[in-house]
DNA sequence: GACGACGTATACTGATTCGTATACTATTGG
DNA sequence: CCAATAGTATACGAATCAGTATACGTCGTC
């Protein structure tokens, strides 16, 4: 749907976001940075905000396709697709340019209620939530909702951890947390 | 030290850093909310990025010491001592005007290495985590860097579990599931 | 070949940014 | 008493901000 020059307007974008924040990008530097010309930016976009908006979008439609996608490589048995989102979040917090959950970070610069950014960031956590928490479901988890948390709590301790002090195997420890975590809850599910 | 001015611009300061992120706070509506002259914020601090840097500063002194003292309260055990962490963490986090942890917010809007504020975010990570790698040598864990790592994992997650999913018992959650790794690791040590 | 869609280049506006200059008022201590 | 300190008020400057205007170029396609 986009074309070459949105599509690197987008990308660009959303690195300089993560690197510098929404309000700390000027868009005289990201354009220059892109390649591209201001006027296709409004064009396209019409404002600043519309064009942050749209990279939250984005990325909330990918890393959630993404961890669908890597979750259900893992096989059938949904408690292994759910440890493997620890492996998905690995994968995509080592992506060049990673600085922390993009989604935290719109929440920590938008911290009124009524700005959008932090409407749509609350609404990827909760959709993300959600996929978890079916996991947790269909993997016959007592109280699955409560379950789901607690992994969430985990994969997000993870990012913060490998952020904040360069651990590089934070989601390896989490997942194993996750796993003692699930052990605790269900004794003993034989097929 | 500071003078009563001077206290209540270093509130709003970070009240509104927190809020609205720290390039995104202009020096005009900050010293108009402190109820200050803007003569008064450059006699005393120079630049803004200065007050910015001292913000982080003081919220770091405050906070390790708030933990430290905490943990204190807890008794002489050193595994309670550990485990009060997530209580002070869950009573921090309640305090108004909380929007996540002010370092992480200051890692994600300064991804440049070389921005002081990012150095001076780490560097009170990294304090952090040595006060419980501390407590966890104390308490005679094996492994207790490793362990360390694993309960900050924990604590991370629960103050951003709580911004992203308004989960109020993060905190509670994530201490209980620190137990449960503290009783798996340590098999028994009687007095 | 005309037309529209997409992108470019440059120059501009008006508002907002951080920071400064200057002259003024309290208060306090030697 | 008077001198230093801390704070105020207003105005200003130069830079940068988001966004617009306009004229131009280049496509594919009908």
């Amino acid at each position: 749907m986009p074309s070459p020059k949105r599509a690197q307007l987008l990308e660009t974008a959303q690195s300089l976001f993560a690197r510098e924040g929404f309000k700390g990008t000027a868009v005289d530097k990201l354009v220059a940075e892109a390649g591209i010309a201001k006027m296709t930016l409004y064009k396209a976009y019409g404002t600043k905000e519309e064009l942050i908006l749209e990279t939250l979008r984005r990325r909330d439609a990918a890393l959630r396709a993404f961890l669908v996608a890597e979750s259900a490589k893992a096989g059938p048995d949904p408690e292994e697709r759910v440890l493997a989102c620890f492996d998905a979040l690995e994968t995509w917090s080592g992506m060049p340019g990673f600085n922390g959950c993009y989604f935290v970070s719109a929440l920590m610069e938008y911290g009124n209620p009524d700005d959008k950014a932090r409407q749509l960031a609350k609404d990827h956590k909760r959709h993300v939530l959600d996929f978890v928490t079916g996991l947790c479901v269909e993997a016959g988890f007592e109280a699955p909702e409560d379950r789901a948390r607690d992994l969430r709590l985990l994969m997000e301790g993870a990012t913060v951890a490998k952020l904040t002090l360069d651990q590089k195997d934070s989601f390896r420890r989490a997942k194993e947390m996750a796993r003692l975590l699930l052990s605790q809850q269900t004794p003993s599910a034989a097929s």
